[in-house]
DNA sequence: TTGACATAATACCATTCGGTTTCATAATTG
DNA sequence: CAATTATGAAACCGAATGGTATTATGTCAA
């Protein structure tokens, strides 16, 4: 069975958990340099993350005493895959509409 | 510019709505029809509904006195493409890893 | 060891969220 | 038209969410 994608969805559902991720994208970073790049206090972007890394959206390693917080491929995996149910839908949407187009034209 | 991803982020945060449209995959459905799969009140279901309309993943068509509920590709395009974002990343940690592990084979 | 620094943890607050109940409206059908 | 059916809309409620401020803990460096 495929991993439960609701961590991960509602990590998503805040744009600046998105804003974070988008930020890690570029470089590892510790907690207080991520909170530097927003107009919020520590502790909330500190429970951001927690939330980010519930979502296995990205890891915390401790290293000294600060906390290093980077992306992490299995969170956006378990996304993916339940996105890729409606794959399908698009693939059969396209072949129809592909279909009649080319009835249309033969007429 | 693309589209503004946060409403249909936010729509995917909520399991029943995920469930929604996994039904509605299979088929449209008027909103008493989708009501009657889940163990909630109609005017529950309906919000939802709405919440998926408000994020383009789903589109309500009125019909009569119904209200005809599909699936609509739009919003989950906005989704992808936010997800795009990261693909590259993926990429480049999978080219590190492939070199680092023919580099340690040829030693 | 002491001071500074990076983070953890807790309590607290306003707002949003997911749900219900109740009542109103619009379209079918006999 | 009257009765039924499908939906809309509003008020309300408890719980979760996103934020703050404050205090505690652990680690580094002089």
């Amino acid at each position: 069975m495929t991993v439960n994608p609701q961590p991960a969805f509602r990590a998503l559902a805040d744009p600046t958990r998105r804003d974070i991720l988008a930020l890690l994208k570029t470089q590892e970073m510790t907690i207080g340099a991520v909170a530097e790049r927003f107009d919020m206090t520590r502790p909330a972007i500190k429970k951001h993350l927690s939330i980010l890394e519930a979502g296995d959206l990205i890891t915390i390693t401790p290293r000294g005493r600060e906390r290093i917080n980077a992306i992490n491929p299995e969170g956006f995996r378990a996304v993916h895959s339940w996105l890729e149910i409606f794959d399908a839908f698009w693939d059969d949407r396209l072949a129809a509409l592909k279909s009649a187009v080319e009835k249309d034209q033969h007429q």
